[in-house]
DNA sequence: CCGTGAATCTCAATTATTGGGATTTTGATC
DNA sequence: GATCAAAATCCCAATAATTGAGATTCACGG
C-alpha cells in the first residue's frame, strides 16, 4: 500500500466520480471536487474522452462513454466465472422455478454478473451489473462465512447493522458463519425479500477467498422440504464444483450436477405455482 | 494532441490489451507487450486490480474485473443517447416487424447501445456492446454521410475496400454519402446479412457531428414500398429529433413520431410474417 | 464585429515516477 | 514442516515527466 502510481490513480478517481446520483459532472464540478487544477483536469479528461471511456452529454457536462459498454461486453464473454458458472445456473433454472445468480464479492459489495430465469419465475430482475450492498440474504452469509478472520470482523464492525437484526451479538454472528462455512452453503428465508427463499453456495478461490457466490431464488410459496434439499445439494455441489476450478488443488471430491446422477424429476414435487 | 498525461495513457494501455482473441495476460506477457518494468508494470497493475477493472484469473493470468460491468451498468442507466433514443426504437419496434438499434460512432467504429426486438423478429442479435466494423450498411453510411470531410476522407482512404464494392471509386461514394446527407436517412438492401433491409439515421450533436445511429433492420420477405416508406419516414423523423435534444438549436421542425401523428396501423401493410 | 467563457498552450520548477537490484512473500514439492 | 523457485514488492537515488500559473486561442452567441 505504500507504493503508489499517483497519476494513474488520479485520472481512475474521475470515473469514480459517476454514480447512480451524479451521472453527469461539468469540469468545473470536477475541479471542486476532486481539487485538481484546470489545465491538469483538462488533460486527463482528454485522455479519457479519446479513449472513450467519457463522452460529452448535451450540455456542458461529460458521462461514461461507450468504451465501457465495449470492455464490458469483452468481459461477459472472457469472465472466466462466468464461464465456469454459467452451465450450473442454466441447470438450476432448468431444475427449479426461480431466478438463478452468479454474483462477485468485490470492493465489500456484491455485483451480479449473471442470471437465468426459470421458465415459471416471477418476473424477478436482477440484471448483469445490478450492485447490492452486503445486506443480509444467503449470498452475503456465505460470502462472508468463507472471508478471512480479519475481514470478516472489519466488516461485522463497520457493518453490523447491515448483517443483522439489532438483538444479535457479533459472536452470534461469528458462530453462524462458522456453521455456514462448515456447511458449504446457506439458506435465508425471506431476508432479501420478503416471500422469497433463497439458497447460495460460496464460489472460492482458495481457502478463505471467497471471489463470488452462486444463488437461486424461489417464492417461497412453492417451497417444500424436499424441493430445499435438493437446491442445497445441487447448490453446494454446484459451488465447490465451481470452486474447484479456480483453486487449482481441487478443494473437494464432489458428485457433479450432471442430471443422471440425480433422479430428481419435477415429479418429484408437488405442483409448483401459478 | 501535444499535451500528455503520459502515465494515465499507459496505465489505460494495459485495459486495451484485452481483446476478443486475448482475454487473459500474465503479468510477463504485459511487460513484453508494452515494455514497462516490472516494478512500474506491478504498480499499475496494483492500481487496476484495486479498482476493481482487473481480477486475477485461476492460473497467474489477468482478465477484466466488475467494475467494467459497474460502470456499464452505471451508464446503461444514464447514457443521453439511449434517454434520448430508447423510447423511438420501442415504437419502432412496436410499429414494425423487426429489430431496432441505438447505435454510437466511436474510434470508429460502431458500437451496439441497446436494442428492442418486435414480437415478430426473427430472432436476430444484436446484444449491447457488440461492436462493428464501418462495414457497408445503412448505419455505416449515414454516419459516414454526416462526418465531417476530412474524417471523411481519411476513412474513404484507409476503408475504401470496407465501405465499398471494388468498382465504386472515391468519388462515387462522396456523391452517396452528399445525398444521404441531403435525405436524413439511408436504405439498404441485404447488404449486412443477405435477405434484410435495413433503414437508419443520423443521431447527430451538431452539424456534421454524428454521435450515432438510430435504425430498424427487417426481413427483405416482409418489406414493400407503402411499409419502407412509413419506415423511411419514421428513421428520419426519429433521428432528427432525437439530435434535437443534442445539439440545443433545436435543428429541424420535424413531426413528432406519437402515434397521433401516423395514420398508419398494421392494416395498412399486407400480411407479414407467419 | 466583438465579448464571454471554455479549452488549450507555454514553459520553468519541482515533484512524483521510474527501474535496477535486493528483499520478501507466496505457494508448490519433498 | 522444511525447502526451494517464482512471483510480487520494497528501497532509493536519478531523472524524466507531470504540474499549474498565466497567457493565449478557440467557439459561439449577441
Amino acid at each position: 500500500m505504500t507504493s503508489t502510481s499517483g497519476s494513474g490513480e488520479r485520472i481512475l478517481a474521475i470515473l469514480d466520480l459517476f454514480t447512480a446520483d451524479r451521472h453527469e459532472w461539468s469540469p468545473d464540478a470536477m475541479m471542486a471536487a476532486l481539487g485538481y487544477s484546470r489545465p491538469t483536469l483538462y488533460r486527463y479528461l482528454k485522455t479519457l474522452k479519446s479513449a472513450g471511456y467519457l463522452v460529452s452529454a448535451p450540455g456542458d457536462g461529460l458521462t461514461l462513454g461507450p468504451r465501457v459498454t465495449e470492455l464490458d461486453f469483452l468481459m461477459q464473454r472472457c469472465d472466466p466465472l462466468i464461464a465456469a458458472a454459467s452451465p450450473f445456473i442454466k441447470i438450476l433454472a432448468t431444475r427449479y422455478p426461480g431466478v438463478a445468480l452468479i454474483t462477485r464479492w468485490y470492493g465489500s459489495k456484491i455485483l451480479c454478473i449473471a442470471s437465468e430465469r426459470s421458465a415459471d419465475a416471477p418476473v424477478s430482475s436482477y440484471p448483469r451489473g445490478q450492485p447490492m450492498p452486503i445486506a443480509r440474504g444467503a449470498i452475503s452469509r456465505v460470502i462472508m462465512a468463507n472471508l478471512p478472520r480479519r475481514d470478516q470482523d472489519r466488516l461485522i464492525d463497520t457493518q453490523r447493522d447491515m448483517l443483522a437484526g439489532p438483538n444479535t451479538t457479533a459472536d452470534a454472528l461469528r458462530e453462524t458463519y462458522r456453521a455456514v462455512r462448515r456447511m458449504g452453503y446457506c439458506t435465508a428465508w425471506g431476508e432479501g425479500t420478503p416471500g422469497v427463499v433463497g439458497v447460495a453456495g460460496p464460489i472460492l478461490a482458495g481457502e478463505r477467498m471467497p471471489i463470488g457466490a452462486i444463488s437461486i431464488t424461489s417464492a417461497a410459496a412453492v417451497m417444500n422440504k424436499t424441493r430445499l434439499a435438493a437446491i442445497e445439494r445441487d447448490i453446494r455441489d454446484s459451488a465447490a464444483a465451481i470452486s474447484g476450478m479456480f483453486c487449482a488443488r481441487g478443494s473437494a471430491p464432489l458428485r457433479d450436477l450432471s442430471p443422471a446422477n440425480h433422479t430428481i424429476t419435477d415429479q418429484d414435487f408437488p405442483a409448483t405455482d401459478q
